[in-house]
DNA sequence: TGCAAAATAGCACGAGCGTTCTATTTTGAA
DNA sequence: TTCAAAATAGAACGCTCGTGCTATTTTGCA
């Protein structure tokens, strides 16, 4: 009846049964569980990109993964859960794709540049697959929850940083003092959501270069 | 079992069985059926706005409008006949609000600005009540289908009609003929749905500031 | 190798969905 | 006022959904 948001005890003792050093690789002392909840997440992850957060069901998850329904289930203990695993994994992927490449190269322009480069590479890709930050946005922008929570607290880290980039790149000299980290920030997110749009639903050709264009027009119009 | 998109004969006369002259206005031989569905269309469109085109359900409608579920039902055949009349009654209101009112503005700039400020006052009310087009392309991105193709070409109207004005600016010579109308396009279009997602999902203030700004500095750029 | 604990399966539930079929009520021209 | 046609209601269908309960299998340390 009552939908668990946190870890509930269900023995007496006041340690967490967990066993200790999941040792994420090898694997000897990993519960199997673990790698089977990490390959559930994978398989969600990719159901949701193409029909939704909302559309991901566990039936379907399910069978996709071969296993039963409650199997499935037991590893969440609720939908909620699920999506909210999901989005984890998803925050997990951008940051290791687009965030972290551009952190070797140079404060500034450069490292700015970088993570749009990278941006874009990650949002041609979802062209075909989707993504969730933008069809979550549109599917949880009116209904209060944890797992609105966690997706807006996954973007706002996102946002965050690249507006922190823009910021450096004012230090460095290489955008003018004047320019609004905000705006420009604002600017680029539109950049990907108009190619998102415009490239999977109306499948316009051209969008891409479109997006870089716009990008280098920004650029150009705060350099110092 | 099959559903139907075209109106099917359901006796055999040849001749339609609608009432000639609908009459729209006062209604003498308007059918009261049409005023009705009217009336549902309606309040499918603020329904559907919520919680989207998918979300939307026959059940929630009935309760919404005191009538049956049988009752709503009969007057679409189909949750899809229903979707796409939403869509229709959208796309009209659009039309009425945002494009018409420009065309009293002389053709060039002052015109393409009358539209983006009629756009931007409609997305403002849409941060509170949501927008179909935006919803809908995420919800029908992957999904083949009447209700898509209905969606894409209302969308391509639109933005074929905002990519005409900027030409337009061009022959006036209020933009430079070196400016492409479809990069100018798809960066006005990027800022709505900037817009969109930072007010109305992550419910950032100073959206609507940022985007009107980004326009005025896209016109700025292509200027003569 | 034994055995508790963890992982998974099987089944059933109540609810909501779109849709169909068959009454019943309402409409509006003759 | 009559009466066929149009509009609406009511009940039932097969389906899928998330979730809870109870077996059964599998795991991995003692």
């Amino acid at each position: 009846m009552h939908t668990m948001t946190v870890r509930h005890i269900t023995s007496l003792s006041q340690a967490p049964q967990v066993p200790q050093a999941p040792d994420d690789g090898s694997g000897r002392t990993l519960m199997k569980g673990r790698q089977t909840k990490a390959t559930i997440v994978n398989a969600a992850l990719g159901l949701a990109s193409q029909i939704g957060l909302e559309g991901l069901s566990i039936g379907a998850l399910a069978e996709v993964t071969g296993m039963s329904k409650s199997g499935v289930f037991a590893h969440f203990g609720s939908r909620e859960e699920l999506q909210i695993s999901v989005i984890r994994e998803y925050h997990d992927q951008f940051e290791s794709e687009v965030f972290y490449p551009a952190l070797s190269c140079a404060r500034g322009l450069p490292r700015l540049q970088s993570l749009f480069d990278n941006w874009m590479q990650r949002t041609t890709t979802e062209i075909d697959s989707g993504c969730i930050y933008i069809s979550g946005a549109v599917e949880f922008d009116d209904r209060p929850g944890s797992v609105r929570d966690a997706l807006a607290s996954s973007v706002n880290t996102w946002q965050n940083a690249l507006q922190r980039s823009v910021a450096q790149a004012q230090v460095e000299k290489h955008l003018t003092a004047k320019a609004d980290p905000l705006q420009v920030a604002f600017e680029i997110h539109g950049l990907i959501l108009a190619l998102h749009y415009e490239a999977r639903f109306l499948r316009n050709p051209g969008a891409a270069d479109r997006a870089r264009k716009g990008f280098s027009e920004i650029v150009a119009r705060n350099q110092v």
